[in-house]
DNA sequence: TTACTTTTTGAACAGACGTTCAGATAATTA
DNA sequence: TAATTATCTGAACGTCTGTTCAAAAAGTAA
């Protein structure tokens, strides 16, 4: 056998790392090997080749997608209100993280199996996204209507909290995901207030 | 070869855990050898089973004692306010994390290597400290002392939060850890209040 | 149909993995 | 001192690891 029926690189490379970000957020890096992930996909090992170098760079690809996509989807709008800013950064943090939990664990959990290099690069990514949060506490400290005497750790603080949703919040359970960021909402509002 | 000078269980057996310890939280358990660990002790693999059953009883046996310290080490006096109860967990918390951020590490990252019957286990341990922050938490609801709509979120978002000083604090930087900790303080005592 | 490109297989590589155990040496006890 | 116990070595086991590559088959274009 060689080159099976229907086989198509812009079907399997998707696929490659649909199974890839699966196996690596339930199993971790270093415990999923190149054939578990070939059997996911329904292939050889070797097929894997043809769509990442190696291994390793198939865990940096996944995680700076990740990354990017969070980048180009958190909006804020320096003209509202810094509350307003705030509330509305709750809002999107917990949904976007919420619809895609494999690839949040995966982003904040294998980090050490990066290269020096690539770890560099995913945490000047990181801090960018803390970056746009911290604006908003100081711009609110700065127009008197919050009160934080560190931004810098407030900022770490609302992040921790707001991410730890993921470790426990799963869609039909007692709460639904817009009560949940409500609750976060009122919660991170009165911290820095 | 054969027994090595100086040899005795009671000094082999602790840095049999403690060199398993530091690796695992480095590097992952998936990813430390037994021959690491070994390495790491100096000695040869082999010697390790006079220690441990196998590897996953030793990641086992390493989360169990971090959580049964935990356990034991939490101290809460329901005679007391609750906003003084509730200041004294954030100050414990914080500062016994700090204390031990390998063993931390592990208990919140390896849990998916455990068979489920450990998983269970641990899970269980995890769940009673939390009940005592959320008792904190009711009894001051109850004495109208808190606002908060509901505890058990309440509490997930507050361990959350102290919980991640740990993946960015080092003793050493711009603020010492009771800075860290008087401002998690108020930030937690505004978020319930 | 023919020629060419894309995609996959399946075998192979050298090395690492967790674990077992007989035998050897050190520590301890009598 | 001699006998016993505790501890470790070093080799071995079968299996799995990431990665490479020639050969084969399917898709595409002329």
């Amino acid at each position: 056998m060689a080159r099976t029926a229907g086989s198509h690189s812009d079907i399997t490379g998707p696929r490659v790392r649909e199974a890839a970000l699966k196996l690596f957020a339930a199993g971790g890096y270093a415990a999923v090997s190149m054939r578990a992930i070939a059997a996911e996909v329904g292939v050889q090992a070797g097929a894997l080749y043809n769509y990442t170098p190696d291994k390793q760079t198939l865990l940096f690809d996944l995680m700076e997608s990740h990354m990017t996509e969070l980048l180009s989807a958190v909006k804020d709008d320096p003209t509202q209100p810094a509350d307003a800013r705030l509330k509305a950064f709750v809002a999107f943090h917990i949904r976007f993280h919420h619809a895609r939990p494999d690839a949040v664990f995966i982003a904040y959990m294998e980090l050490r199996n990066l290269t020096p290099e690539n770890f560099a690069h995913i945490e000047g990514l990181r801090r960018t996204y803390e970056d746009g949060l911290e604006q908003i506490l100081r711009d609110g400290v700065a127009s008197g209507v919050f009160n934080v005497s560190d931004t810098k750790i407030a900022t770490l603080a609302i992040i921790a909290m707001l991410t730890g949703v993921n470790t426990w919040f799963r869609s039909g359970g007692r709460l639904s995901l817009d009560q949940i960021t409500a609750q976060y909402s009122e919660m991170v509002h009165r911290a820095v207030t």
